[in-house]
Parts: C-alpha cells; structure tokens; sequence
DNA sequence: CTTTTATTTAGATATTTGTCTAAATATATA
DNA sequence: TATATATTTAGACAAATATCTAAATAAAAG
C-alpha cells in the first residue's frame, strides 16, 4: 500500500529525519542505535519514527527489547520518480508505447 | 549557487507547490496563468511563489506587467540525487543482529 | 495624470510541527 | 516478583506554515 505523496514529501522535509533514513542506508538499525546519533531527546525520535513510519518510509520489527528499523526503499523511490516527473525526463516511463526519441 | 537542501524540501512538502512546479514542466508562465489553475488567492500563491524562489526552485523574469516563473530543473535535479544518495549505490545489504545469510 | 491590470507585501489567524519532560508500556533478567 | 533497559505516549509550548483580506507597488492604457 503505497502512503500518500503528501506524507512522504513532509516526512522528507525535515532534516533530522532525513538523516536518519541516511542512517539507514548501510542496513537495518535499532531505536536506540539511531537515536545514539542525535542530539534530541529519544521521545523526539520517537516522534520522528511515527511521522517516517506513517510515510512508509520506514518498517519496524520488535526484536526483545529493541525495535529493529529499516529503510523502505521502494517508497523513496517513488518520491524519487515523483520529482524526475516534475521534470519530465528520464526516471521511468511516462507512457508504455516508447515513441520517444531515445 | 545551490540553495540549502533544507529549503528545497520544505519547498517540496507542498502540494500546491508541487503542482506549481509540475505546471512548469511544459514551460514558462506567468504569475496570473498560473494561479488561474488554483482555488487560493492570489496573494496565497504568491506566498508559494517567493517559498518557490527562496529555494531556487524557480527563476522570474518581469516582461511589461507580467512575472514570468520557469522551472529551474537544475534543483529538482539536485533533490533527486539527493534522495537517491539515501538509497545508496550498493542496494539493500544487512539486516540488525547480523543473521542474515552472508 | 488617472485608471486598470498584475503581482506582491502586510497583518491576522488557525493549524501543524519539532522539541521537551514526565509517565506509561514492553521485554528481559536477577 | 522486582528491577533494569528500550521505546513510545501524553501533555505542553514556541516556532513555523498556509491561508485570508486589505493595502501597496509596478507597469500599461487611456
């Protein structure tokens, strides 16, 4: 189920939140672990967990104590086609035909 | 000279901004033929605008009386890479607690 | 010079957002 | 069970945001 383009973007704007899907970039991490890297409170990231995690951005797994984040990369795909579509070049096909001049 | 990230994608985060964005794609427009395509107020639009311009997402030109906003691709095309330097360039790799097969 | 058209700026307001501390929940372990 | 660790939730608050109406600015037309 992908999340509405309007979540994503906003989940994307802030860049602590970027920099925690950066994070995540390298593979899977726990709350804590992440949260080792910045220098807000825990319930902050927590908040910034629920807005990446509404987006899709993110999926959890409970793993004992810890929950185990994860980068969703598809949905950054898509936010990533989103803008080549504001450009109208390249990224994937806006039509099926294939008409276009290669 | 590039504007910070940070402006670009809280330029972003709104989809009337986007849809401003997207409306260049064929080409530049004027302030007017642009928010005739928006049910806000002019002054709300042009509120989008200098977010817009701050951002460096658009550039201006005045001719006579009119404003004439472009898509400047070169910024959309630098928030693309950027979402695409959270994806990394290896692909997905490790999950946490390392129990993945090597 | 005055009026009309196009756009922006100013000021107000309601909503959203990011942050905090304190408390609650969930799991593991002695 | 009791205690420690990990994370989230609740409630509060200042700052940012999107919108509006009204006024100001810029250029063109009469």
């Amino acid at each position: 189920m992908s999340p509405r383009p309007q979540s994503v973007f906003k989940a994307l704007a802030d860049p602590t939140r970027r920099a925690i899907l950066k994070s995540l970039q390298g593979g899977s991490m726990t709350a804590g672990s992440i949260a080792d890297a910045f220098p807000i409170s825990r319930a902050s990231l927590s908040h910034h967990f629920g807005v990446l995690k509404a987006a899709d951005l993110v999926r959890t797994e409970r793993r004992g104590q810890h929950i185990v984040y994860s980068l969703n990369a598809t949905v950054v795909e898509e936010a990533t086609a989103m803008l080549m579509d504001i450009l109208g070049t390249g990224g994937p096909r806006r039509r099926a035909g294939g008409d276009e001049d290669p």
